[in-house]
RNA sequence: GGGAGCAUAGCUCAGCUGGGAGAGCACAUGCUUUACACGCAUGGGGUCGCAGGUUCGAGCCCUGCUGUUCCCACCA
């Protein structure tokens, strides 16, 4: 027997072991009968644990697949790890640090890497029972890592690929440089922030010449790595100077003065100091003028032996010590303030430095190409569309990607070079000689891949991939990728190129984009401001469906959303109410009552018009991934149609055991609980599962189909309705207690749909008995009458009301009706409207013309 | 410097292809109505940011403005 509150700690892992045994989550790669549908999981990073965004992913992407499931897809929810490279090495080290005292670099990269797989167990797992409690339908037997040895051999697939295909290189060029995790970062990787900054301007001296040349930096530390200062060639002002030669201060150099269309003449001074090895500008102005090159810092942001006596100092105190000895010469014209952007480091947030080092590109402009063509033809399409824009803008514009990490943690870069002859090889499998030289002498790259190098390729690698297993042929490529604004370009914009560089396919055709969850005064929820919500510590309190419900419902797509635990509270009462709905009607539908009997009366006409239009509604809200529609719709639908109306009208026919009735409200509630188990799966399974000459579980039923409409009744119900709405408001303006019943006659011209609802008028109106006529009474004197499209309503309550007032009611309601009923006529005889506005629209306003004056009529 | 989003009830937000201004919470009043107080009924509350335009008709489309958030970008 059902308890009186739904209580979803005993029935989530009841029901979730349910669907495991049941094997409701595995998809067969040699079921032939059925089109597949594929979602590859966002695999959340093995860092730590599962936050509320990933509440928020997962409860989507597993409405989607609900849906599809029930529609009868071959259905696959690939989950996974990801291994997050940089992040997870730094909270290892961080462990490390604090449990042991010990660095990585005391450890060594074999020891330390033992710790970072032991982390990786230890948290891949927690973050898979996380999951789990969020009710995921996804295929477990299939759950992969990045560095798995299936996705290590794709990793190693493509590297040697791109590089046989000339799309990889080895370089020296400007990237962004992190001094605290050091390494290298892609562009992608780093945040820029706007700060207050100061623009120095610094005297050059002219050699031989007792002028100066003003020069304005931001970073004036980095001009002992200064090669020249350049000057744009139109510049009448300094157009005598190009060519002559400059004494740097603070250092024993000459550099020259070189022309170059970069500079512009606005800003500053028009003269720039030109340091190639931390500016990417400088860095190809120095390409141009074949300058020498400088580099002034260390892994650590601190000056090397090439920064003279300043060497050992960091950049902050350099820039300190710069600025004084400058000062000290007089050389320091004039500080100003400047606003401009900094760089971070997306994941430890230190300030980067731009460095020229010798790292690994992948050529970016022959894979953007198709990417591109791709998103532009419609062959992969963005949802919300806005987003297309935001991924186009980045391909088109993008650069060279720089992959190679100076981290341990990630895949090593399957390069090798002979320590004799200098030669990279690139193998797919590890060379045992030097194929120019013969040397064996063959070390590997240190450096490890991007993380996002082995994201990249997700969709595929996880099928299988290079090998054409039976997996990649039945779901390549995917249907949907769910995932975050905040990704398109690290991680989106990258599963496409790769997809159609090593598939010949884009990896899926949709790409359904979702905001993030913020702290309920809209802050980003981290770990620093300590208002992070712990999904789990939601789950605990108010149920996982609860949850589910309370992050879909009434979100637009694309928008973030914030996280109220009154929300939540709201989803949990919601569940009750369909908790207590089902424990109604199972006090007294049967077995038999499963097929829809003949002979319905007005209100099982009406609610199953209700039914069938929310189905048809909510089917197409879901196709186009309006998820927050579809739930509020069936928020709606639930608790406002079939509680507080249909089941209360019903209630008199149950007690007289009227089949019918049970019938319908056993098709209205199974079609409902149908059509919410995507979002609230727990409650609708445990439901359905007690429900009489239930075969199988919901989560593999068919989905709901449309039936039979009787518009005229639905809209027969509603007058009924409002005639019902009336009375109550009329006695509770009142103070009628609902105690008192009073006798209701009612003046219509449909009769019939009030003849037969005698019995719940009495009860939804406290009527004590009801009169049904359609001629008016004679004498109106002791009534009180009320007056609705389809009726007047006769109460024998005058002597609660004010004479006076009664009339002034009527006669306001009179001048409403008129007011209504000109501005109607106006819009009817405007054949501007009657022409052009579509035939129903039309249509509809007659008929609403009409109802207004027949209620006129009764007022007068 | 480019681009995008948002601005609707006290709060948080829905509103899909232009035709009814909505929900939850909060608030007020009244209810032990035989599923549910995690409940029921009723009610108050909005110039849909501002100004123009298109249209028979605009919260929705166009232009401009204001405020706000975000993304991208190599003016030192």
């Amino acid at each position: 027997m059902m308890e009186k509150t739904y209580d979803p700690k005993q029935v989530e892992p009841k029901i979730y072991k349910m669907w495991l045994d049941g094997g409701y989550f595995h998809a067969d790669e040699n079921d032939n009968t059925r089109e597949t549908f594929t979602i590859a999981m966002p695999p959340p990073n093995v860092t730590s644990q599962l936050h509320y965004g990933h509440a928020f992913e997962h409860a989507m992407i597993d409405v989607i697949i609900r849906h599809k499931r029930m529609q009868g897809y071959n259905t696959l929810w690939m989950p996974g790890i990801d291994h997050a490279g940089i992040a997870t090495q730094i909270r290892v080290e961080e462990f490390l640090r604090k449990e042991q005292g010990v660095t990585r670099h005391d450890l060594g990269r074999e020891k330390f890497l033992e710790h970072v797989w032991e982390w990786k167990n230890k948290y891949g797992d927690r973050i898979i029972e996380q999951s789990k409690l969020l009710g995921t339908s996804c295929d477990w037997e299939r759950t992969r890592f990045t560095m798995d040895e299936g996705c290590s051999k794709a990793v190693r697939e493509v590297f040697v690929r791109l590089y046989e295909q000339g799309l990889i290189y080895k370089g020296d060029r400007i990237i962004n440089w992190c001094p605290k995790c050091t390494t290298a970062l892609s562009d992608a990787e780093v945040e820029h922030e706007e700060s207050e900054g100061k623009l120095w301007h610094i005297k050059y001296p002219i050699k031989c010449s007792g002028e100066f040349l003003t020069v304005a930096t931001t970073r004036p530390e980095t001009m002992l790595g200064d090669t020249a200062v350049a000057v744009n060639p139109n510049d009448e002002r300094y157009k005598h100077l190009v060519g002559k030669t400059v004494v740097l201060p603070l250092t024993d150099r000459e550099i020259p003065i070189v022309a170059d269309e970069y500079v512009e003449t606005e800003f500053g001074t028009g003269c720039v100091k030109i340091t190639p090895c931390h500016d990417p500008n400088d860095f190809e102005v120095a390409l141009r003028h074949d300058l020498e090159r400088i580099l002034v810092l260390d892994e650590n942001a601190c000056v090397n032996e090439n920064g003279g006596k300043y060497k050992g100092l960091t950049r902050e105190k350099a820039r300190l010590a710069v600025i004084k000895d400058l000062t000290d010469l007089g050389l320091l014209e004039k500080t100003e303030t400047h606003i401009h952007n900094v760089g971070h480091c997306d994941r430890c947030k230190t300030i980067c430095e731009p460095i020229s080092s010798k790292q690994w590109f992948v050529r970016m402009k022959k894979l953007a190409a198709p990417a591109i063509e791709c998103v532009k033809s419609g062959e992969v399409r963005f949802v919300p569309e806005r987003f297309s824009k935001v991924y186009l803008n980045w391909m088109e514009n993008v650069r060279d990607w720089c992959v190679s990490r100076q981290l341990w943690w990630g895949h090593r870069i399957p390069a090798f070079i002979c320590q004799d002859c200098g030669e990279i090889i690139v193998a797919r499998e590890d060379p045992a000689a030097c194929g120019k030289c013969g040397s064996v002498r063959l070390e590997q790259e240190s450096d490890v891949l991007d993380t996002w190098f082995s994201s990249a390729l997700w969709p595929f690698a996880t099928l299988g991939w290079p090998d054409e297993t039976p997996a990649l042929q039945r779901f390549y490529p995917t249907q949907v990728m769910v995932m975050g604004y905040e990704i398109i370009f690290l991680w989106g914009a990258r599963m496409i190129f790769s997809g159609i560089n090593y598939l010949g396919k884009p990896p899926f055709h949709t790409v359904v984009i979702h905001g993030m969850v913020r702290d309920s005064e809209g802050r980003k929820m981290s770990k620093s401001l300590g208002n992070g919500v712990d999904p789990v510590d939601v789950i605990n309190e108010y149920g996982t469906d609860a949850l589910r419900m309370s992050v879909i419902t009434g979100v637009g797509p694309g928008n973030d959303t914030r996280y109220f635990p009154e929300k939540c509270e709201t989803m949990r009462n919601f569940c009750n109410k369909l908790w207590n709905a089902s424990r109604f009607a199972l006090m007294h539908v049967t077995p038999e009552d499963t097929e829809l009997k003949d002979g319905l009366c007005l209100e099982d006409k009406w609610i199953l018009t209700r039914l069938y239009q929310v189905i048809g509604e909510v089917t197409d809200n879901l196709e186009r991934y309006e998820l927050g529609v579809a739930a509020g719709k069936l928020y709606d639908f639930v608790w406002g149609e079939l509680c507080d109306w249909y089941i209360e009208l019903i209630k008199p026919r149950l007690l007289d055991g009227d089949t019918i009735a049970r019938s319908v409200l056993y098709r209205v509630l199974t079609d409902s609980l149908k059509l919410l188990h995507p979002f609230i799966p727990y409650i609708t399974e445990e439901i359905w599962q007690t429900l009489p000459g239930m075969d199988k579980a919901i989560i593999v039923c068919d989905w709901p189909k449309a039936g039979k409409m009787y518009n005229n009744e639905a809209a027969g119900m509603e007058r009924v309705m409002d005639a019902i709405r009336a009375i109550r408001a009329r006695r509770s303006e009142l103070n009628v207690p609902p105690s008192k019943k009073a006798p209701l006659t009612i003046v219509t011209e449909n009769t019939a749909d009030f003849e037969g609802g005698k019995a719940y008028i009495a009860r939804l109106a406290g009527a004590s008995e009801i009169t049904v006529t359609d001629t008016a009474p004679k004498s109106r004197d002791g009534l009180l009458s009320l007056t609705t499209t389809a009726a007047e309503l006769f109460l024998p309550l005058a002597e609660l009301v004010d004479l006076e007032e009664e009339k002034k009611r009527r006669e306001k309601q009179l001048a409403k009706t008129r007011a209504e009923i000109k501005a109607l006529e106006a819009k009817l005889a405007n054949p501007g409207f009657t022409s052009k506005a579509p035939p129903q629209v039309v249509e509809g306003e007659r008929v609403k013309l009409e109802e207004l004056k027949k209620i006129e009529k009764k007022l007068l």
